[in-house]
DNA sequence: GCAAACCGAATTTTT
DNA sequence: TTCGGTTTGC
């Protein structure tokens, strides 16, 4: 009726408010020291940002140089690098637009010969701290206390996340308990290997950030005067450090700094100037990160930490239907301690969220597999439709069942190209050359490939570099003089020499030459044998090994044309910060698959929820865990609210687990949602309701009579007499190799899950022939015959 | 020093 | 089930 007064704004308004709702507007227009965007889910709040920082700019409020924005995630980052890059054009160029971490890195590679590290420092991912933290955990026979190297690994990134160092948690540990000395003796142990290693972990690139600007104020003041504006995005996961960082930014510059020559520095009376001024946006309802040290109440206590902060509330959804934002907001609901808010939707109710249990989670994935295939016909684009799961594993079966139907997908944030073996061996070459004080880089290539370097030698080396205080790379010169048999002595004098030529090419005395990366590389690779001894391998998997090897060659090269000025250094800082899940672009054309986690951010036309039974979401391990549930209640939420116009929530009455089949219960949070929303294909209770076998638990779950399950609309269904145990095993994850099977259409087949039908059609070649059966009781399928399990009947006149 | 065989344990989320 | 880690035999 009345909501003319945003809807249509005269030609001569602004170009960075066209289009946006009254509170957007806010967003962008408000002036003043502290901002607080709450954006629910799919509110725009990019949008939002981008122009807040388009119109500072273009109103001359800002140069591209003081502004900082953050992120969380690369791609988040190049994201809005991007869209503001559309907004304001070149200019975009000049401004910090980064992660938390890469920003933190690159101030501390301009600080770090401030407190004893060099520009050259590597960063140890969560790998390289877990081989070293096996390393301690044996050296101090920690075990023996019950301590695991990853346990000590966590509650170490715990304290850092906490500000805490070895030394201030050592003043207040309980150091009678002999377990708590022991960790406390390792925690410092590691600061000390990191240190003398120059490295940092990932939670160091924060911490010590905030060390710095702590320790420093002179250092501090620079970047204090240097970012006038700076934007958070994602501000609910922010953790305790990087609120702590923030917080630094955002204090106004203690004094004037000048230089009055001979590097002395001298404080004059302050001249008040005005502190930074900070916008934050977030959502506390998709706060997902509190187990990795997220502290939702950095953003539910803004306000007060910020006085006179002003907040805007965006509620308006530009993404999903009605229907959808109704179950999301009916979940969220049950969440207390929450500020209320409702997402709405002028776009309309939509189509209802399908809801479905399978037998087996091979028969759910088989629902999926069939839906998808029914919506790509229907003219939805596999790229428009993603699957989501609680935890990896559960993509295995979804993954059996989509090869055999030929529904091409693509795992997001799986197994990560820098985490493979053979990449991390290529990279500590690399580190090996840049930061030679980097032991556990040495350490890693020691042996790689075989050379016959084994535990002893390694040991006796490792106690030669302690007893002339030589680092491991060091030490390597010295091969002939720690009493090492004759082969010993030959191959590491070899891997030196190797070490060496790299270091000539790479970190050449007069400036390397653009593409002195690549051939670092290429030199280390050949010259250690690495290549040739995975060339020689019989293993078919080096095959592989070695085609991911010349990939990261080919991102060498990439590198090299991005950053014609990039040292080893600069490469291996985006190495490692960069998730390759990153910038892998969407290729159009497959369906993703991702953990709930990786879907945050992500829109999607239909979203798959795949999974929802107790034990997995809420997670068995979660829902014991203070403020557990309400975090994965707030998990399943950000899962539904990624879904533009279809979703789909699905569940197995039975799990194998590994190996043993359990039975399954269906989420509470599936109960939270309105069943008039909920239009069940086959609903929890009609599956339990058949058959002869139920176990105790499956009756557990049974509804009611008349209860919320049972009344769910249903197609008629054929009764069934079969029990349980038959109807797990209705579709198996059965994979069989049918490589030269030969089909036509007309074949008769039987397929062991589906009964026989006829083929109509064959597409596609060599392994990626494509059957596409009619069968007789479960209709069209396509089949992909390497590995479906079928056999052929008859053959079309032989 | 190395590879195969064996055994036991542990299964969440990840910048 | 699969992943590591350890033991064993060469």
């Amino acid at each position: 009726m009345s909501d003319a007064p945003d809807a249509l704004i005269p030609s001569d308004a602004d170009p960075l408010l066209d289009g946006l709702n009254p509170p957007q507007r806010e967003a962008v227009e408000y002036r003043g020291p502290a901002l607080l965007i709450v954006a629910g889910a799919g509110s725009g709040k990019t949008r939002v940002l981008t122009h807040r920082i388009a119109s500072l700019l273009r109103s001359r409020e800002a140069w591209p140089s003081q502004i900082l924005a953050i992120t969380f995630t690369n791609k988040a980052a190049g994201e809005m690098r991007e869209r503001v890059g559309e907004l304001v054009g070149e200019q975009a160029a000049g401004m910090w637009i980064s992660t938390f971490h890469s920003a933190c890195v690159r101030i501390l590679r301009r600080e770090a010969e401030q407190f004893g590290f060099t520009k050259s420092f590597t960063i140890y991912d969560s790998g390289d701290v877990r081989a070293l933290m096996k390393r301690l955990v044996k050296e101090h026979e920690a075990d023996a206390y019950g301590l695991t190297p990853a346990g000590v690994q966590s509650r170490i990134s715990k304290l850092k996340n906490e500000l805490h160092d070895a030394d201030s948690y050592r003043r207040q540990a309980q150091m009678e308990d002999p377990a708590e000395r022991i960790f406390v003796e390792i925690f410092q142990d590691y600061a000390r290997q990191l240190r003398r290693a120059n490295a940092f972990d990932f939670d160091d690139l924060l911490a010590q950030t905030v060390f710095l600007f702590r320790a420093f104020p002179h250092v501090a003041d620079v970047y204090r005067r240097r970012f006038r504006h700076i934007l958070v995005d994602e501000y609910q996961d922010t953790n305790h450090a990087q609120y702590q960082l923030i917080r630094e930014l955002t204090r106004p510059p203690e004094g004037e700094s000048l230089d009055v020559g001979q590097g002395m520095l001298a404080l004059l009376p302050e001249k008040k100037e005005e502190p930074a001024s900070l916008t934050v946006v977030g959502d506390s309802d998709q706060s997902i990160y509190a187990f990795r040290g997220a502290d939702i109440r950095n953003i539910t206590e803004f306000e007060r930490d910020f006085p006179g902060a002003k907040v805007v509330m965006l509620e308006q959804n530009y993404r999903s239907s009605q229907n959808i934002l109704d179950a999301a907001n009916a979940v969220i609901r049950n969440n207390f301690d929450r500020k209320d808010k409702k997402l709405w939707t002028d776009q309309g109710a939509g189509d209802d969220v399908t809801g479905f249990t399978g037998y087996s989670q091979h028969d759910e994935a088989q629902f999926v597999a069939d839906e998808i295939e029914k919506l790509r016909r229907g003219g939805t684009s596999y790229s428009d439709m993603a699957v989501f799961y609680r935890t990896n594993s559960q993509s295995r079966a979804l993954e059996e069942i989509f090869i055999r139907s030929a529904v091409p997908y693509k795992i997001m944030g799986g197994t990560k190209f820098y985490d493979r073996a053979e990449i991390k061996d290529a990279l500590a070459y690399l580190v090996s050359v840049a930061n030679p004080a980097d032991d556990l880089a040495v350490r890693r290539i020691l042996n790689k490939p075989k050379r016959g370097i084994g535990a002893v030698t390694e040991t006796r080396i490792a106690q030669f570099a302690a007893d002339n205080d030589l680092s491991f790379r060091a030490a390597l010169g010295f091969a002939g003089d720690m009493g090492l048999g004759a082969k010993q002595q030959k191959v590491l004098a070899e891997l030196d020499a190797v070490l060496r030529e790299a270091t000539d090419i790479l970190l050449p005395d007069g400036g390397a030459r653009p593409t002195s990366v690549t051939e670092g590389l290429q030199k280390l690779l050949n010259g250690s044998g690495y290549l040739d001894a995975l060339r020689a391998s019989r293993d078919p998997q080096d095959e592989a090994r070695v085609e991911n090897l010349d990939e990261l060659v080919a991102v060498t090269r990439e590198f090299a044309r991005n950053n014609p000025e990039g040292t080893i250094v600069d490469f291996l800082t985006e190495v490692a910060l960069v998730a390759d899940s990153d910038d892998l672009a969407d290729d159009s054309g497959v369906v993703s698959l991702m953990t709930l986690h990786t879907a945050k951010g992500l829109e999607f036309d239909t979203v798959f929820l795949t999974g929802v039974e107790e034990d997995l979401i809420p997670h068995r391990i979660a829902a014991g865990e203070p403020g557990g549930p309400q975090e994965e209640r707030r998990l399943f939420y950000v899962g539904i609210t990624r879904a533009r116009r279809r979703l789909f929530l699905s569940l197995a009455m039975t799990r194998a687990q590994f190996g043993e089949v359990s039975a399954a219960m269906p989420s509470r949070f599936l109960q939270e949602i309105p069943a008039d929303l909920i239009a069940w294909r086959q609903s929890p209770g009609d599956v339990n309701s058949r058959g002869g076998t139920s176990s105790r638990a499956l009756n557990a779950i049974r509804p009611r009579e008349g209860g919320r399950f049972g009344q769910a609309p249903l197609e008629p269904k054929k009764a069934r007499s079969a029990s349980l145990a038959e109807f797990t095993n209705r579709v198996t994850g059965k994979v069989r190799d049918n490589g030269d099977l030969e089909l036509a259409p007309g074949d008769r087949i039987r397929h062991d899950d589906f009964g026989e039908g006829t083929v109509d059609a064959v597409t596609g070649v060599g392994a990626k022939r494509i059957a596409h059966v009619r069968f007789e009781e479960v209709g069209t399928k396509k089949l992909l015959i390497k590995v479906a399990p079928i056999v052929r009947l008859t053959a079309d006149e032989g």
